[in-house]
DNA sequence: ACAAGTACAGACAAAAAAGTAAGGTACCTA
DNA sequence: TAGGTACCTTACTTTTTTGTCTGTACTTGT
């Protein structure tokens, strides 16, 4: 297992949680897997291209070991694997929501901003270049 | 400069807040900036003598370009330079609230859970020592 | 026979984050 | 002249995280 996760420190409980949803792609696979319950594993390879199988497994399996996903085998052939959230899982979601909300006003704000300083460059530009 | 920031893929906002508070600190500075505003920097060093003065700084430097907080200097001998929270960091601070509450539940019942795992392997030997 | 689909596992390498240790400025005190 | 305070900067090393690639076991379709 080649898990060790960098250990946050933990005043409040924020360590623990950032400890469970700090992977790359935490967030968003317990996003999809709780819209799309359940789901199976090329699913969320199909939904999520951009992932490593790797990856994908080793969030999953983590993402379980923290109890916030459920994971159930059928014994068939081809292999059948679904995912779904546990209640704990989908208070996390919840939780995060307001997280999610700042960040998107965040978005917005940082590139208003950006643009701001283009149209205050080219304008400084342009006074340099009437002198 | 040597940030380049892990790069969160982002459906929902909740990749660019990552991005903003997923260094091993900052969460925890935002927290600590945000009781004692406004602290200096040799105030926060004391306050958890656990981060290395480079880490503080970097992550000090980042907030500060996030626009999570600001950062005050006065023109003093010995230098004095004095961090507090924006309109913007209080409101990632607001929205980290619910985060931070799921941790302390989850830790709670991650504890307890792995009381309830020793207790059923003691038991379990018991058993396989009495059969 | 051979490719394709399912759900993984493991070795290895690259990249990113964090840490360590030393120095630097600018002034003050002994 | 040495040492102290406050706030950093830089170079270098280690640790952690992520990515790439190859392989497994089994079945179905051509």
């Amino acid at each position: 297992m080649e898990k060790k996760q960098r250990k946050l420190p933990d005043s409040c409980g924020l360590g623990p949680a950032l400890a469970v949803i700090g992977g790359k792609w935490k967030a968003l696979l317990l996003w999809q897997i709780h819209q799309a319950q359940p789901c199976r594993f090329g699913e969320l390879k199909r939904l999520q291209p951009e992932i490593s199988e790797k990856m994908l497994i080793q969030h999953l399996r983590e993402m379980e070991a923290d109890g916030i996903i459920h994971r159930e085998v059928f014994h068939q052939v081809p292999p059948r694997v679904e995912y779904s959230v546990t209640p704990e899982g989908a208070e996390l979601d919840l939780a995060l929501a307001p997280l999610g909300e700042w960040g998107e006003k965040h978005q917005e704000r940082a590139e208003k901003a950006k643009a701001g300083a283009a149209r205050a460059a080219r304008t400084a530009a342009e006074g340099a270049a009437r002198g």
